[in-house]
DNA sequence: GCCGTCGTATGACATCTGTCATCCGGCAGT
DNA sequence: ACTGCCGGATGACAGATGTCATACGACGGC
């Protein structure tokens, strides 16, 4: 028979990870080769370990599990990649996928799903939820621009207009302007409502 | 040798329940007997299946996991409770200890504490994270009013006052007056910092 | 070359938010 | 009985935030 699929798995929090890999661990065809915490030592990794499938959740220290998939992708165009994440924002389908994913997979799916895409996807197949494929698709492109996106982000947390003005050298009414835009865009009513309506789509 | 220890095992997330009950299965001496995807089916599962240890996750649908820790240590002293948690918060830490934990770990501890936890409550030990404990009983008791904590979470998806006092059956001046004091007990600056700090500390 | 968009900026204006003083009734300690 | 705290409220004020018009240089597409 064929010889065993070797997985590289990214995950932050080491209990999830290990308990990922037990599971993984059971199937005869799967073999955890490495395992990461943070996005910047997927590449390193997988250079060293000949991996086929690269198995990344979302949020990670370092670096995203998108921004490690974009960069295996160029790298390693062989490594298969399943991106793994709490949150099935659409958005986040939507950037995965164009940063060449070939399965997105949201954790409260049943354990069963993960060993059967880590096989699909060697096959030369996608899998991605239908449900979450088509709300992605229903809700159109991410409208933010680079600087808004960016100004958002940083707003997150609390910070004044002063603070933002100065972290991001711009000018108050700069910041202020931005800040308007984004928020009619996303038909908020100031800007902790547009922090929260741009988190729900994955446009953050 | 002793009969094997029996789990009962909340967490929302399938795809992590299930690795978690596949990390457990790997040990000799724990049985998982019982898996429940929210807060408020932990009572009945435990009642049905006579467990000796409950392992709890914080965030969940229907109830919290220290909600459950409660109701469970009212109803069913004599099953052990681990509380597993991703953050890493204090105040939770507090709140999960007088709820009647026996142990608190958090997700990104390495998976090996896991069964450990379990065996030990068993034994009669508490497991707590030694920083987490000294951080908690650093930052001292939630300083906030009930009233202040339910503003606080109601103010946190970016509701304007007045969405806030029609929801709460309040006049505008008075959610402004306890946004006003909470801010200050937080020694934020405006109610968005007020919430993340109130978020990071475990007070809401 | 022209048009649209983006990033950046200013000024004026209206509204929202945060602060403070002050008040009331209820209730828990002392 | 007195004190203090909580929930609730009002009014006044200052400062922060959101909106709008307008402007300019850079760049991409047509």
């Amino acid at each position: 028979m064929s010889p065993t699929i070797k997985v590289l798995l990214a995950e932050d929090q080491s209990m999830v990870r290990e308990a990922l890999a037990a599971l993984l661990g059971l199937e005869d065809d799967i073999e955890v080769v490495a395992q990461v915490a943070r996005g910047d030592e997927v590449l390193p990794a997988a250079r060293e370990h000949d991996v086929d499938v690269a198995l990344l959740d979302i949020e990670m220290p370092g670096a995203t599990g998108i921004e490690a998939a974009a960069l295996l992708s160029k790298e390693l165009p062989a490594v298969k990649l399943v991106v793994l994440t709490t949150f099935g924002r659409p958005g986040y389908l939507r950037t995965a996928m164009e940063s060449g994913a070939d399965a997105f997979l949201v954790k409260d799916a049943p354990a069963a799903q993960l060993a059967e895409a880590v096989r699909k996807v060697l096959a030369g197949e996608r899998v991605i939820d239908p449900t979450l494929a088509a709300a992605a698709l229903a809700e159109g492109a991410n409208p933010l621009t680079d600087r808004e996106r960016e100004i958002l982000r940083a707003a997150e947390n609390g910070s004044t207009n002063a603070d933002l003005a100065a972290a991001l050298h711009l000018s108050q009414g700069t910041v202020r302007n931005y800040l308007s835009t984004a928020i009619q865009k996303l038909t908020a009513r100031n800007r902790a409502e547009a922090v929260r309506i741009a988190r729900e789509k994955g446009w953050l």
